[in-house]
DNA sequence: AGCACA
């Protein structure tokens, strides 16, 4: 039973990530989809071929990271689930403001006439904006591969496009409507839950929008209301 | 598959 490879770190490292995503946008959906974790200080990615596919969220906090690990663990993201692990090391950010920086080994790069940079800028990670429509772009809506430890399987739904609405499933059936709205009031644009009673472990959430609604089911894809519950969180059919 | 520091 691997629980993971690394050890805890501020860094989550993610892989399995769509290549064919630019940069800009990518870093800003990882900015986008993550931030609900804590505080983020960097996003990292490079298009470069041992390094496409990959990117590093560094948050303020190793318990943002932890949660975030674990939360967003197999999320579908451009159509691919994501893989994400702590970093292997401390970043440069962390280890810069933490006094341990030392500057490595210059890379294999025959021009390096130009040393800049000496003051250290520090990113407000405050600037990250919107950039959840990259998301919607994709596919996004299909149920997420189901890969909880608890070893509840999905139940097969039908990809549904994005949706103000969240369809949740796998319920325990003594779930009311009060504690799913006590879990889903948190995130923006909250409006209201909806069960049925002649259905049980089933319910409806609605957000504002379409961007709030991925939010909220980012954050709580697969909580576990009890051991044997990991909720599934689909987007209603419209 | 691939752990960097635009």
């Amino acid at each position: 039973m691997s629980t993971g490879d690394a050890t805890p770190n501020m860094t989550i490292y993610i892989n399995n990530l769509n290549e064919k995503t630019k940069m800009e946008e990518l870093k800003k959906s990882l900015y986008a989809v993550f931030s609900q974790f804590g505080k983020i200080i960097e996003v990292l990615a490079f298009k470069t071929l041992k390094h496409k596919g990959q990117a590093w969220v560094v948050f303020e906090d190793v318990s943002s990271a932890t949660s975030a690990l674990k939360q967003m663990q197999g999320f579908p993201f451009y159509e691919k689930p994501m893989r994400i692990q702590y970093a292997k090391t401390k970043s440069d950010v962390i280890a810069k403001a933490d006094g341990s920086f030392v500057p490595r080994e210059r890379r294999k790069r025959h021009e390096e006439r130009a040393e800049k940079k000496r003051r250290e800028q520090h990113h407000d990670a405050n600037q990250a904006g919107m950039g959840l429509s990259a998301l919607y772009a994709g596919s996004y809506g299909a149920a997420p591969p189901m890969m909880y430890p608890g070893g509840a399987k999905s139940v097969p739904e039908a990809p549904a496009p994005p949706n103000t609405i969240l369809f949740i499933q796998n319920l325990p059936h003594e779930t009311t409507p009060m504690m799913l709205q006590m879990l889903f009031c948190q995130y923006p644009g909250f409006k209201e839950v909806r069960m049925v009673e002649a259905k049980p472990g089933i319910a409806f959430v609605e957000y504002g929008d379409e961007m709030q609604a991925t939010i909220a089911m980012a954050g709580l894809q697969g909580f576990k209301i009890t051991q044997q519950n990991p909720m599934v969180i689909t987007y209603a059919k419209k």
